[in-house]
DNA sequence: CGTTTTCGTGAAATCGCTTTCACGAAAACT
DNA sequence: AGTTTTCGTGAAAGCGATTTCACGAAAACG
């Protein structure tokens, strides 16, 4: 008796097994609506009987379609550093896990057009892209052109017609600058992050909505322009200090900024939050670590990437996809 | 005029150009060195002139291997919020893009052998795989035993034959006992991680080797045993204040326990770094972003994933491969 | 009741590359 | 000089799915 390799079985197999055209496997495997149900039956048994996994790399080829989505990650020496990029990432790959969809991790500078990865994108050898972390429109301004799927996480800077994935930056600063009227506080600076960024923007923007709502006043001198660093937290908070004597709370855009606040707040020998409240955005671990404990706006990240991948599938299947705006959510801690 | 479908070029086209059959154009693409020099360069200036790029579907069918590496995360809640697995999965990332392969991110639980990843791995559809944070060497026992290439980061339990990546996690513990010596501290204690994980194993027998080296007495009440968690920092911090009274350094295996027990050192009325210098592990965004900075040892993890990426592609290239174990560097900041 | 549509199906072509095999020419042996 | 090896090459057979196309049967039409 001849030892029988011990293959993968092939679609050749299950149609003998079923009785059926290795078409109609197919048909059936793919989900095709109509093929007689006691095919469709005989052929999934066959496949549970032989342990059939289909082969991608031939279903690719056959198919132009490849099973693929590329998460690019328009590279940044920082970006990880920021857990914020993990987290979307692991989102976006459960999703795409649970729809037989594979995560194809792109990391590298996008700033050429003719880069590898920007060439590789037009190759059409993934099915769809998501991006996150985009410095310029350029390249998916032309990947749109070129017919593929793509989603950006963040507001875009232009006005593109774009499908995009964010957090509601506005309502999440909103809700801070609530919650610290609603404990009392009267006068509230704020510290934004680089305004060049559409996130900086809308939390600015929705801080000075709040403002606006509950009768704040928010001369220029209250608003500080700082770029996401702890050093311009630090700095900006001392200046602020020295020039509101009357300050009680300091809004700024981010954990990092906000730590720095708390810091040169200390310093002044005035103390959190019960001279001075502060709140950051992020709720990174840095908030839930620092002592005091820092209130921050959180963005459901998971939750981003989820959606972001959601989307894509969508597209793919050929619908209509529009923009997703997630809620924000205020962690108290004990700076606010 | 028929107009021309503008598809991509394929060997057909290559071939025809060039001047030679298929097969000598696939032997010049995937570099056989037995080709005629002439050839090769007919190929490559055809190749050249027509813009091809290879079809990865098409490669992978009849090849046999698909040109991507998995980077498997074994799903934990906590795991996205860490930047460490973000940082070495870039480094992985970079170096297969630098070697045309692709990284394919599989992030779930795979404690049941019959998980979809886990079939998705025994199925060939990744040429080989890289695991991050591996709770159980079951799955990569059977999947050694199927010949899939595969690396692991951080030491095995078990002493399997797999070769891996890893911190020189006792030399950063002993450098940062060297440097809290060298600076006068004579009574130093350790809160150590969860010593189920061989990492906080690791630092602590480093630790334990420089008191030794160094002359220093480590009575077991001066050895706490944490769980990376912030209140354990705090809490050990607090005991071991309270019955050392001449007590000066505390190392810790983690950032997070770092913070906390400088937290318990400052609570309890004493400085830092004045009295009592604090030491974490990581070198986190955490150490680089409290007040006061963090001393603490940084491990190349970029490095780790690199590393890790390039024993993939030796062992792909049949090489045999040996475990790597990277230095680490005490960076000093001012609690010590 | 004859004719046109619709429907489910299988045969066969196809996707683009890799690899085996056989062959003639050149190199290396008696 | 005659024989055996080695070497570079092209023809052709896959790899394992998908998809087009044609066909007969059943349904819908007039």
């Amino acid at each position: 008796m001849a030892a029988k390799q011990k293959s993968r079985p092939t679609y050749a197999e299950i149609a003998k097994l079923a009785g059926v055209s290795e078409a109609t496997v197919s048909r059936v495997l793919n989900g095709d609506p109509k093929v007689d149900s006691d095919r469709v039956a005989a052929v999934n048994k066959a496949v549970d009987q032989l342990g059939y996994q289909k082969n991608r790399a031939a279903a690719a080829l056959a198919s132009g379609r490849t099973g693929l989505i590329a998460v690019v990650i328009d590279d940044d020496l920082s970006v990880f550093q920021d857990p914020f990029w993990g987290a979307i990432t692991n989102g976006i790959s459960k999703v795409l896990m649970e729809n037989e969809m594979q995560t194809l991790l792109l990391v590298a500078p996008l700033d050429n057009i003719d880069s590898p990865v920007a060439q590789y994108l037009q190759r059409g050898e993934v099915d769809g892209a998501i991006f996150l972390q985009l410095h310029k429109d350029t390249l998916i301004n032309r990947l749109a052109k070129q017919n593929l799927p793509l989603v950006v996480n963040g507001t875009p800077h232009t006005n593109n017609p774009f499908a995009y994935v964010d957090s509601d930056n506005a309502g999440g600063a909103f809700a801070a600058v609530r919650h610290l009227v609603d404990s009392g506080r009267k006068v509230i600076a704020k510290i934004t992050g680089d305004l060049s960024n559409t996130a900086a923007e809308q939390r600015l923007e929705g801080f000075l909505a709040a403002a606006n709502e509950f009768g704040l006043k928010t001369p220029k001198s209250l608003i500080a322009q700082g770029d996401w660093s702890r050093e311009a937290g630090y700095n900006h908070a001392k200046k602020l200090l020295a020039k509101h004597p009357t300050l009680d709370a300091i809004f700024c855009s981010n954990d990092v900024m906000a730590l720095g606040a708390v810091t040169a707040i200390q310093e002044a020998g005035r103390s959190v939050p019960g001279d001075v409240a502060v709140v950051g955005f992020d709720d990174s671990y840095l908030a839930q670590n620092s002592h005091p404990g820092l209130t921050s706006v959180r963005q459901d990240i998971a939750g981003l990437g989820a959606e972001a991948a959601k989307m894509i599938l969508a597209k793919l299947r050929g619908e209509e996809v529009h923009s997703e705006i997630l809620p924000c959510e205020l962690v108290l801690r004990e700076t606010a």
